[in-house]
DNA sequence: CTGAATCCTGAACGATACTG
DNA sequence: CAGTATCGTTCAGGATTCAG
């Protein structure tokens, strides 16, 4: 992921092309790169990714791994026990994707003391 | 003023990276990584990126910007002229997120017709 | 041209209760 | 345990207006 030859987005992401952007708009968001990020750890039940995530709520992680879902980005498992049993994994696509979130996290712990400094200056 | 209005957090006050988690809501959001691709082009005026950043508001654009450039990912230059003339340009560590944006991006584009067809066998 | 401030609506979110 | 549904609140975000 080295200076990666420029992409050619004007096509893509800027133009009329919706579906691209409402992909983006699935994971560019907080709560689903969390996810992503805790998935690529291991498998997960419901209620260990609830733990695992800090401060998602109930509503917002099921909304979430749904979504996850629909896109193929993730694997839902049921098994039909009593009391009922699901775990959550990540698919192929989600391990690539999983890659690229890696930047993110690996970046911001890289840039965090800048960033924290880079605020108290702006808020002088 | 919309700085942490958030009152309990136990879980992540128990957490000493509670401040990477906030750095990492700054910039996993649509606008913020639309932004940052973009000027990952070139330097650009205010109205450039208006155009450029499809359906961005007015205030949703200066918003964006104001939260990059206090994290110092953004430089703002101001020309004393008139009418008044801004540009943006990516910091360096900008351009270190960058990168980490042209791999999701660059998934995207990858995983489109993917996530397409997974969607299209969700919803039935 | 840039951007701050105000108002207002719809979406996001949390809490709660209920089902299988 | 996992998931859905409902409700009430908060807040993001669009439109508009004004200022520098």
């Amino acid at each position: 992921m080295v200076t990666t030859p420029r992409v050619p987005k004007d096509a893509d992401l800027r133009r009329a092309d919706s579906l691209a952007r409402e992909i983006f708009s699935d994971i560019a968001n907080k709560w689903a790169l969390l996810i992503i990020d805790v998935l690529g750890k291991r498998t997960m039940r419901f209620s260990e990714l609830r733990k695992e995530v800090e401060g998602v709520s109930h509503k917002m992680l099921t909304q979430n791994l749904r979504t996850l879902e629909r896109d193929g980005l993730v694997h839902r498992e049921v098994y039909p026990t009593v009391p009922p049993r699901v775990e959550y994994r990540l698919t192929e696509p989600g391990l690539g994707l999983l890659t690229a979130c890696d930047a993110i996290c690996a970046w911001t712990q890289q840039n965090y003391t800048y960033i924290n400094s880079a605020r108290a200056r702006f808020d002088t």
